[in-house]
RNA sequence: GGUCGAUUAGCUCAGUGGUAGAGCGCUUGCUUCACACGCAAGAUGUCACUGGUUCAAAUCCAGUAUCGACCACCA
């Protein structure tokens, strides 16, 4: 077989193994399979989207979970498919054609913009997709799905209908959050209040009954007051008592308008006055409402002004109107004074622009299974981690608002309900009809269209985003109305895997549908991953333009190199900072295991050699000591996945092989490899590490999928035809069949020589020899197996050798190290400056002394001997003997030189 | 205003009562026959602050400060 090239190169790698696994199947779930299930839902990205590193961190985990899984011996289901998006679609799609046509969707129709979307859709809508194959996801391709499919809409307007029938679903005019750009309502949740810095404008309105008197009010928004129908002041306030059932004047367009008393007016703010616009602004509405005041709209939907009467406003925007209608006060005297101030504002979520509040008619839900959905995550059915998440949705679900799920788009799922054509006819159009105004015969609320679609006329609006994706863990698995294996193998999903801040938007709504419609929980386990920021702590956005291109990052260091960099650092529950270096160091991670692969195959036979511990006479203390470390990493692995320990999964795996494997193991065993050693020590120590590695690379596999596929089939670690995907973790341990009492014997001299080698090293270091390797170290003492591993310890020390010599009278001077192979010397041959070192062995005294006595403060403190366990005194003991030993050893050395 | 987080090395982060850790960066030395995407040695911390509990606190408790998220908002 060939020898490995010398650096590790992704590029190839990951598409040749994606592509092998596509061909292989191994993504595909099977409903009649015998093994226990294991399902995942992918979290819908926007049809429109592009992989921002968000996915990336987001899918990466429900892939390591999948493959895990597979691993555990699961029959996996990983459920992709994108979301229409309706919003977010629908502007992309406008935009081109305003762009490229000079044309807005009005012009063209319903139905021709329909076409143009689903065209952009074939044509674009398949990038993220691409983009997620490339990152390693083994979704079931196969079972890919859209939020529109057919029969994904099918559910989607049975639901409306029942929730209707039940009386939940409700039609009404009510004060909405307005999107004055994308003409459409929104839900609450998709209103992003940001603070401002605006103005408080205080003016004055004279009263009717006493001329020569004002009233003073403060407001943000002067441009809404030609909608002004009152203005409220606390009842409890004194000042103003007097003028409750006055009338005051409006300045334009002049009207005269009365002072009500209402309790949501506080004193404290402004003047205490507060001009009342129903129409726009949503505690005004309410005021109106308790006052019986008129509702007077002065805005068109796009928000311009809408106020003939007002010839200087009409037709304005509404922050050109706000500085014309100031500057008409002020002309009028009427302005008194304006304030800076700071305020909330409600932004549109999707076209980030101011929102309006605006009374239309708009159909809205009253959730279902409130409080089972409450209970199910406050009582752990449902677990968030971490599980502070779960406060989160509890205090959402107490102060639950009905949702508003209508919206005045085209791109959606159209509101599956009919009004006979004539009774709209008679009552001029379907926007004003309520529900009231119709008999139970002229409407037609249904999954199925009327009969005789000529007699009727279809709702416009469609429904929000949400409303379908709500419903995307059991809408996926089944048809409507059909029996479906996958969803009685797969539902309900075992993990979510997706950002705490669609909490309210998506994994709530999910739990309450599919309580109502499956009877049951649609999820066990939800995983919030971190939010992830760019290194000044800013969140990722496109307008800052600090989010990097995850394909970008690909490119550089490798899918696995991203993958691994990002879980290994990203924090449990906290925001993740992103940082590029991480990333490098996941690319150096494989390039490492790759290259130990690479010494191996220089090292011996091109194919694995088969090998049992228990029946090989000749295993070395360090043999032992990884297979030992490499069982105990199985049990680590599994503690930490059992807690969704990302990062520490990745930490472990990192240790294990770049600090004991490579750093440690490798190092012991490479005079094993040599020509001159036997061919018995040679084929042990090939056979030890064909065995760790094979299943190192099992327990690497689901953070860096590419690498270990293709290294496990080049080691010759796999059968024919067999994938690392789809290879079941062993149950057993690697030394099973091996006395503990050896192992345990054999790590520990493992430990002591690795402790040795590191101690004559550092003595090296200390006189500047770390290069050389001419040195020679004597051996005055030691135990009995040192002869064993003389030249193991000499061969990690970097030195020429170690030699025995119970006679040995070291010069004066001479340094050593007691080690846990005995004292130590490392004659000098008079090659040090004795200055230079009797100021560093004055320095290491002082240093030495500090700690003997801190030591000895402790251990001379009653109260601390008697309460701590044995084990920490006996510790604290030997720790001030090592120190003690020590202090003696260097007060001799400086001796010897003075 | 309410709720919940965070604050540990220059940076990103581990560390839940018993000697402060990793990677990167930095210093020094190595192209040693797997790897310079590397090896070896090293320097670097009032664990935000103030109190408390304890023989012992980065760790537990209370408060303060700063940063952040979410919710609710006074026009």
């Amino acid at each position: 077989m060939s020898e490995l090239p010398k650096g590790y190169e992704p590029a190839d790698v990951e598409k040749s193994w994606y592509q092998a696994w596509l061909d292989g199947k191994c993504f595909e779930a099977d409903p009649a399979s015998d093994k226990p299930p294991y399902s995942i839902v992918i979290p819908p990205p926007n049809v429109t989207g592009i992989l921002h590193l968000g996915h990336v961190l987001n899918t990466t985990i429900q892939d390591i979970l999948a493959r895990r899984a597979r691993q555990k011996g699961c029959e996996v289901l990983w459920l992709p498919g994108t979301d229409h998006a309706g919003i977010a679609t629908q502007t992309k799609v406008e935009r081109q054609l305003r762009d490229e046509e000079g044309k807005t969707r009005r012009d063209i129709g319903r139905e021709a913009f329909l076409e143009k979307v689903w065209d952009w859709k074939e044509k674009h809508g398949g990038i993220i997709i691409q983009q997620l194959k490339r990152l390693g996801c083994s979704c079931d391709w196969e079972r890919e799905r859209f939020t529109m499919d057919e029969d994904y809409s099918k559910w989607v307007a049975k639901v409306f209908a029942d929730l209707f029938n039940e009386g939940l679903v409700y039609r009404g005019k009510r004060m909405v959050n307005w999107c004055p750009v994308s003409l459409t309502a929104l839900s609450d949740e998709e209103v992003i209040p940001k603070k401002q810095n605006s103005q408080l404008f205080y003016m004055k309105y004279e009263l009717v009954e006493t001329p020569g008197e004002f009233l003073e009010v403060a407001t943000t928004r002067p441009e809404t007051l030609m909608g002004d129908v009152a203005v409220a002041v606390n009842p409890k306030d004194e000042r103003y008592g007097k003028y409750v059932g006055k009338r005051v004047k409006r300045p334009f367009p002049p009207a005269e308008i009365p002072v009500v008393a209402d309790d949501h007016v506080d004193p404290e703010f402004g003047t205490g006055a507060l001009k009342i616009t129903p129409a726009h602004d949503k505690a005004d509405f309410e005021i109106g409402m308790r006052n019986e005041l008129e509702i007077i709209d002065i805005f068109h939907p796009d928000a311009t002004v809408n106020c003939p009467e007002v010839p200087e406003l009409d037709g304005l925007d509404r922050f050109v109107a706000r500085k014309k209608a100031t500057a008409m006060l002020e002309e009028m005297g009427l302005l008194i004074k304006v304030e800076e101030h700071e305020n909330n504002v409600g932004f549109s979520e999707r076209a980030d622009v101011p929102i309006e509040p605006r009374i239309s008619m708009q159909w809205f839900l009253k959730y279902p299974a409130t409080e089972e959905t409450a209970k199910a995550v406050a009582e752990g059915d449902i677990s968030y981690r971490p599980a502070r998440w779960a406060k989160t949705h509890g205090s959402w679900m107490d102060g639950i608002q009905d949702w508003c799920v209508s919206r005045q788009l085209w791109w959606g799922h159209r509101i599956p309900v009919w009004y006979r054509k004539e009774k709209v006819e008679a009552l001029q159009g379907a926007e004003s009809l309520t529900l009231e105004d119709l008999s139970a015969g002229d409407l037609h609320v249904s999954a199925e269209p009327p009969a005789d679609p000529e007699n009727w006329v279809q709702d416009a609006d469609v429904l929000d985003t949400w409303f379908s994706s709500w419903l995307w863990p059991f809408a996926t698995m089944q048809k409507l109305d059909e029996e479906s294996d996958l969803a009685k193998k797969f539902y309900p999903t075992t993990d979510l895997v997706t950002g705490p801040d669609i909490i309210f938007f998506w994994v709530a709504r999910m739990i309450m549908a599919g309580y109502r419609f499956q009877g049951e929980l649609p999820f066990k386990n939800v995983f919030f991953t971190s939010i992830i920021r760019d290194i000044q702590g800013r969140k990722m956005s496109k307008s800052l333009g600090n989010s990097p291109d995850p394909i970008d990052l690909m490119d550089k260091y490798g899918a696995d190199g991203l993958r691994f960099g990002l879980m290994r650092t990203a924090p449990i529950g906290a925001d993740l900072r992103f940082d590029e270096a991480q990333v490098e160091e996941g690319r150096n991670f494989a390039n490492k295991i790759y290259n130990a692969c690479r010494f191996r195959r220089m090292a011996g036979s091109d194919s694995r050699v088969d090998f049992e511990p228990s029946a090989c006479e000749s295993l070395r203390p360090y043999h032992l000591d990884i297979l030992a470390k490499c069982d105990a990493l199985a049990i680590n692995q599994e503690s930490a996945y059992a807690e969704y320990r990302f990062n520490e999964v990745g930490q472990q795996l990192y240790d294990f092989l770049w600090g004991e494997f490579c750093d440690k193991f490798l190092e012991a065993v490479k005079g094993d490899l040599r020509e001159e050693a036997s061919e018995e020590q040679r084929e042990t120590t090939l056979g030890v590490f064909d065995l760790v590695m094979a299943r190192y690379l099992q327990f690497l596999h689901p953070y860096m999928p590419h690498m270990t596929e293709e290294l496990s089939s080049r080691m010759g670690y796999l059968a024919e035809g067999e994938f690392v995907m789809e290879k079941e973790l062993p149950k057993t341990a690697l030394l099973s069949a091996v006395d503990p009492l050896k192992v345990q014997e054999g790590s520990a001299q493992a430990a002591a020589v690795y402790e040795s080698a590191a101690k004559l090293r550092n003595l090296k270091a200390e006189y500047r020899l770390a290069a050389r390797k001419d040195v020679q170290f004597i051996a005055k003492s030691g135990p009995a197996w040192l002869e064993a591993e003389a030249d193991t310890l000499a061969l990690l020390a970097g030195s020429q050798g170690v030699t025995r010599e119970e006679a040995y009278q070291p010069e004066q001077g001479t340094p050593g190290a007691v080690t846990p192979a005995g004292e130590i010397f490392m004659p000098l041959d008079g090659l040090i400056d004795v200055e230079a070192e009797k100021s560093r062995l004055d320095k290491e005294i002082e240093k030495i002394q500090k700690e003997v006595g801190k030591a000895k403060g402790k251990l001379g403190n009653e109260k601390f001997v008697a309460n701590a366990k044995p084990e920490v005194v006996s510790a604290e003991r030997e720790r001030l003997t090592e120190w003690e030993g020590k202090l003696a050893q260097v007060q001799e050395m400086r001796r010897s030189l003075s």
